[in-house]
DNA sequence: TCATTAAATTGTT
DNA sequence: AACAATTTAATGA
């Protein structure tokens, strides 16, 4: 089930193509950039794979290029919490970086990704540097905040069509994740894994999402149309 | 490039 | 959980 397979093998230098993937980089100054540039890592994960493990000490900060990574703790009864899905564009765990504090979470990767790794002492190098950069992870810090607030809101909700479209919603967040575009790749099976709810409930909230014409159902993905409409999903019955 | 085949994903029960 | 239908990806001429 669990892939051992870590990051820490099969590391490369980045694509021109993965550089322009990554939203921070244009905000560096060339000094900056260069330095970043050299320091910057990617691995292709397999669905399964670990990205970093709870407990370990923080080397890098992540960020998606391309696929889906799951964000998840166990807590004490051995049972598996997901908080999030990451998509392409996606930055994480710049909040323990800054603490140098070990990961508080288990990422994983849903299918297969390619991940970036910056190391975290150029990531305080430019913090330390870099006014574009600050103010990037603090944008990133508070829409994530106000990302969370939103996830305890869909926990409580019972509606399962409210939490499919909650959901959706916060995948399709273009400050936290501007590497999806009008269309989220993803299929139903990994959407009901990051819900929590079955493939075939899933299936069913889409379609009811698709008639009240929020979105459109496609072929191993889904392209939003009313991101608002997904937003202000009300309970109706 | 095209046709065939295998694999993945979806829709439904 | 199982199944058929559909779409995409892979293969090889």
């Amino acid at each position: 089930m669990t892939t051992e397979t870590t990051l820490h093998q099969r590391r490369r230098p980045l694509t021109p193509m993965e550089l322009s993937a990554i939203p921070w980089i244009r905000l560096l100054s060339a000094e900056e950039k260069d330095r970043a540039v050299e320091d910057l890592k990617v691995a292709d994960a397999s669905p399964g794979d670990m990205v970093c493990r709870t407990g370990r000490p923080v080397t890098y900060w992540f960020g998606v290029i391309d696929g889906l990574l799951k964000m998840s703790t166990d807590n004490a009864q051995g049972q598996t919490m997901t908080y999030t899905g990451v998509p392409p564009g996606g930055w994480f765990g710049e909040g323990t970086a800054l603490k140098r504090e070990n990961y508080r979470y288990n990422i994983q990767a849903l299918r297969k990704s390619r991940v970036a790794g910056l190391h975290i002492d150029t990531f305080h190098w430019l913090l330390d540097h870099s006014i574009g950069f600050n103010r990037f992870v603090m944008n990133q810090l508070n829409e994530r905040l106000g990302q969370f607030i939103a996830a305890r809101e869909i926990d409580r909700m019972n509606n399962p069509d409210v939490r499919v479209a909650r959901s959706l919603a916060a995948l399709f967040n273009p400050v936290l994740y501007p590497g999806v575009g009008e269309v989220l790749r993803i299929t139903q099976q990994e959407l009901a894994y990051l819900v929590g709810l079955s493939r075939q409930r899933v299936n069913e909230a889409l379609t009811t999402l698709a008639e009240q014409g929020s979105i459109r159902v496609e072929y191993g993905g889904l392209r939003v149309l009313d991101i608002a409409a997904l937003r202000s999903q009300v309970v109706l019955r």
